[in-house]
DNA sequence: TTTTACTGTTACCATTCTGTGATAATTGTT
DNA sequence: AACAATTATCACAGAATGGTAACAGTAAAA
């Protein structure tokens, strides 16, 4: 799968850039709408736009425009947009099959929603209801943010959300404690492994009957088969 | 084990070679990264890669980068970045496995992070989604931290799994029990050797039918053929 | 402000895991 | 074969791990 990051701060890029190969990605950069633009005629088209919302020149969305109606493609594009106040009445809107992350973004978000991206376009289907991680009876909009337990809606906190999220986009891989607090506490990763426990417990306690949908193994971690 | 640090500021390669020396280790310093390429092309390769992400001239991910292609190897690497909004989308995050540790950093944090990198590697087992070890009808999912024998799930405690993951991983390698204690016991390494002996009982019981997997050689120790 | 929700910690209890000693079985040696 | 050394297996207690409730501090909302 070819991904073309276009940002104009160098530093975004050779972290995305690295990350995504890492991953497995075919990674393309430019620093510039305009550089982009002349890469993709020449035919260099991927299969996803990680896109910078403020580059110098031609803007991300307009960059978006001119994509849309030259080629009429229908390729997904990521928006990555600064956080302030204008940018923040973007948060969680989707249009069109496109996605916005605000800044600062963790690379654990980026590549969830990069994998979801691209799962959904390949299936084809059209993005009304963002981009469902599925889990048994657990479906989770990444986009809207909510999840829903055999379509009934689950109101679950931030944190809550982060931890299922991390265990439904990785089906049947058992986390360690230490694990996800690395990757969910990027503020204080200083809290007590118990603290996930307790996490854990909340969640599946407004679980409900489905409850042991979370499996622990002693001395693994967490996991969701 | 050898390891390469890679940082621009002298006092802080000074901190971590002086205390990764003291843990046991082997330390070489580069200040740059093109330093660096030049004393890894010479031969000296080493066993892991402390990097920092902010370097003048050649970037850290560069190097990676770099390294990556020239040599084709897997050499494990964690990158020290600077706290900032930039780098913090890395905290925590992990992937092909490279590791991240963000600045300022507890020397107890790096140590724990190189200990557990090292043992990673060292039992041939890469952070990247579904490595498999294979041993006749067994199969060990790493990341998952699942085994299977002939397709059906086997359900292992903690360090039955890493019992076996040790000889599977080490096919034809007879390992005595204190080899053993010494390799999984690292916290209390004061455990009596027939408790190896135990262990490698439960396993075998629960392999059923291919319970003499597990070899063993009077005088010698355990196997996987 | 008050109120509410969220998060992290602690404590207590239940469960699972692990190490040990006893004893039986096997292997190697004379 | 007989003996010694080593390994296999069992049962049990203590240790480690996990589940949950209650509490307090904090942030967000009314």
């Amino acid at each position: 799968m070819k991904i073309l990051i276009v940002d104009d701060e160098a530093d975004i890029r050779e972290i995305l850039a690295f990350n995504l190969k890492a991953a497995g990605y075919e990674v393309f950069e430019a620093g510039t709408a305009e550089a982009a633009l002349v890469g993709v005629r020449q035919g260099r088209v991927p299969d996803l736009f990680l896109l910078d919302v403020m580059l110098p020149g031609m803007s991300g969305f307009k960059l978006a425009d001119v994509l849309r109606k030259e080629f009429k493609n229908s390729t997904p594009i990521i928006f990555l947009t600064a956080r302030n106040a204008e940018n923040d009445m973007l948060t969680g809107f989707s249009a069109g099959g496109d996605d916005y992350i605000s800044k600062p973004f963790s690379m654990y978000e980026v590549l969830a929603r990069v994998k979801a991206v691209l799962r959904r376009s390949s299936q084809g289907s059209a993005g009304q209801s963002g981009e469902l991680v599925q889990a048994g009876p657990v479906s989770i909009d990444t986009v809207a943010k909510k999840v829903t337990v055999n379509s009934v809606p689950l109101v679950l906190s931030k944190k809550e959300y982060d931890i299922l999220l991390m265990l439904a986009s990785n089906r049947g891989r058992t986390f360690s404690r230490s694990e996800i607090i690395g990757a969910l506490w990027k503020e204080a990763p200083c809290v007590l492994e118990r603290t996930v426990d307790v996490h854990i417990a909340r969640i599946r306690s407004k679980l409900g009957e489905f409850h042991d949908l979370i499996v622990n193994r002693a001395g693994f971690g967490y996991s969701i088969q």
